[in-house]
DNA sequence: AGCCGATCTGGGAGCGCTCCCAGGTGTGGC
DNA sequence: GCCACACCTGGGAGCGCTCCCAGATCGGCT
């Protein structure tokens, strides 16, 4: 019959050391692959292992090691925008592989910035956790700094609220995407080149907005007057874009700082009757691959891969597990533009 | 100067315990409200808790309870679709959100069908979690068996692969809601009502279809050569349109089995010079957040709540949790239908 | 007075694991 | 022939917590 069927009791290592006959050091020993352990051994405690429907008890090895093996991914923004923005989504499934090889489990955190700090500052330090991965992209949120005084190893996708050193970064270019969209559609021969900026709580928006103020101004032309701020939303982005037809008739582009924004721009636009891109070049910024194909016609965007930018604060963060002293740094990530049809 | 600033060790009970002066014992039923504790033991206990800034040691804890007050929630499926499927991303929102409602911290678990099974599984059964809320809508996806022979309790959100009995399932009615979509067609007047049905491996699509069918036969109508098979891509869509305009040129609906493929659906229609919806309405499902109310014209869809179906398989693990021998129930929520100006 | 039960407290045991240390065995060098 | 040193093994301790049990205290009732 083997080991009892519908047995309650899950082996423990003890189990598995008597099964195959070795002690329970050395069971351990041979499962956590240490050095000095005949081959022998290995393999009887390696063979009772499977035979018994071994694994270990995560809870008693954490006890012991003080370590849990899980990093958390933490994103922190008001409810709202979490449900709809396939850029974390894409961030989410990142995590959860690149973690993956590296051995981790990702835990995930919501983190409404209004409500929950003190929920996720107490889960974080409770030991649940070996490290946090930590977005937080708005510069009034509170959790960047409570985070600071914790001791817990934390690296930042885009830059942490107001911080800007001692922390461990991992950012996108968003000035230098922007100009790349700006230069784009300058080399295209547009003159009257408006833009449909993002919030400017946050650094990306703002960075953005930079990049395509200086593109301008470097290419001899006249920024003034002709960038509106918006809300990140599709209306949001439909209303900036007639506050600007209305002021400028005769703008001939527009650099958007969202593809949700731009969706709600090819609606006013059309409501217009300006076509695009023969009368209005649209250039966005995130790539989203749902919505930027889906587009009619399909939307040149700035592209950002957020599996690179989980890969590399992964990839800092073990370095900061190993070492606490690990020297903290700003790590830009470069961007590219995707040329579809809109521009 | 209080306890000492930048003290690498954190307290631990018996810290607590000798700061308030009163036992470990008493200490741990203080935090743990527990009967028989004296209310002057109590705020001694808690106001040590609270000066020391302790927080208790879960692997501690869980070691001895056998309980890690995390559940998680798993997503199988096969790598490509999760990046860009919105309505998984409220899915994980959903049950962050109704799991810390009952106290529970979720553990999130990406499982591509064709790599991960035996990680997946390995994971579930080494006592990270106490419960898993699983999301396997393949037929053909070995996770749902693999679980049945754990000992570990599951809630199923959709129909789980191939099992119908003795497992807990929350699923939408989708059958009801291509009712819905094909009715509301049928009052307007439509009579040649194609389809695009999504991949017939899984539950949801062939219900959906199903329901599409059933619908067309009562109302009177001809079903026959009127169902094309996609995959539930933009591509997908937008071809499988192609060949029911190419079959039918005069049929002045279809019913989409989802919004993205509906987002190929209205490419192709729009390049044959059909007009939505005068010349053609189009009724979706998913209703996704995203992608409905930006199209152009704004997409009629199915709504279905994921927080409702999340809310409810959250209830049914907790009752669950408490009485192992729950008798296992299908349990199906009714969708509505959103209407826009598609249709 | 005496007793019983309810209320409260403290110490011991033990969850399942890893790590340390004390040994045992074999191999090679002098 | 003996020591040094690698290699390998087993047992004890202990991680920080909860639970059990024995005991203490205190009313209230016979």
């Amino acid at each position: 019959m083997g080991p009892r069927a519908g047995d309650e009791e899950r082996p423990t290592l003890e189990d598995v050391a008597a099964f195959a006959g070795v002690s329970r050091s050395t069971a351990s020993r041979a499962l956590n692959d240490d050095a000095y352990v005949s081959a022998a051994a290995r393999e009887k405690v390696l063979a009772a292992a499977r035979d018994l429907g071994y694994s270990p008890n995560q809870a008693a090895r954490s006890l012991v090691t003080r370590r849990t093996g899980a990093i958390a991914v933490v994103l922190s923004e008001p409810e709202s925008r979490l449900l709809d923005d396939p850029y974390r989504a894409a961030v989410m499934r990142a995590g959860y592989r690149e973690l993956a090889d590296v051995g981790r489990q990702m835990v995930l955190i919501f983190s409404d910035i209004r409500e929950d700090l003190s929920r996720t500052v107490r889960f974080l330090e409770g030991g649940h956790v070996d490290g946090a991965l930590v977005f937080a992209p708005h510069r009034a949120d509170p959790l960047p700094k409570a985070l600071r005084l914790l001791r817990i190893p934390v690296v930042f996708g885009g830059q942490a609220a107001g911080i800007r050193r001692g922390v461990h970064v991992v950012d996108f270019d968003n000035e230098g995407g922007a100009r790349l969209a700006v230069e784009h559609l300058v080399a295209a021969g547009r003159r009257r080149i408006a833009t449909i900026a993002g919030p400017q709580d946050q650094s990306a928006p703002i960075d953005r907005l930079a990049g395509w103020r200086k593109t301008l101004l470097d290419a001899g032309l006249d920024p003034a007057d002709l960038a509106e701020e918006a809300d990140f939303t599709l209306s949001g982005g439909a209303n900036a874009m007639s506050a600007l037809l209305t002021r400028h008739p005769d703008l001939d582009a527009v650099f958007v700082a969202s593809d949700m924004m731009a969706v709600g721009a090819f609606r006013t636009l059309g409501a217009a009757g300006r076509r695009i891109p023969d009368d209005v070049a649209v250039v966005s910024f995130d790539d989203n691959a749902t919505l930027a194909p889906a587009m009619d016609p399909p939307l040149t965007s700035v592209h950002q891969d957020p599996r690179e930018q989980v890969h590399a604060m992964v990839e800092t963060l073990m370095r900061l597990l190993d070492d606490q002293n690990l020297k903290p740094r700003q790590h830009i990530l470069p961007v590219s533009l995707a040329v579809r049809a809109s521009s």
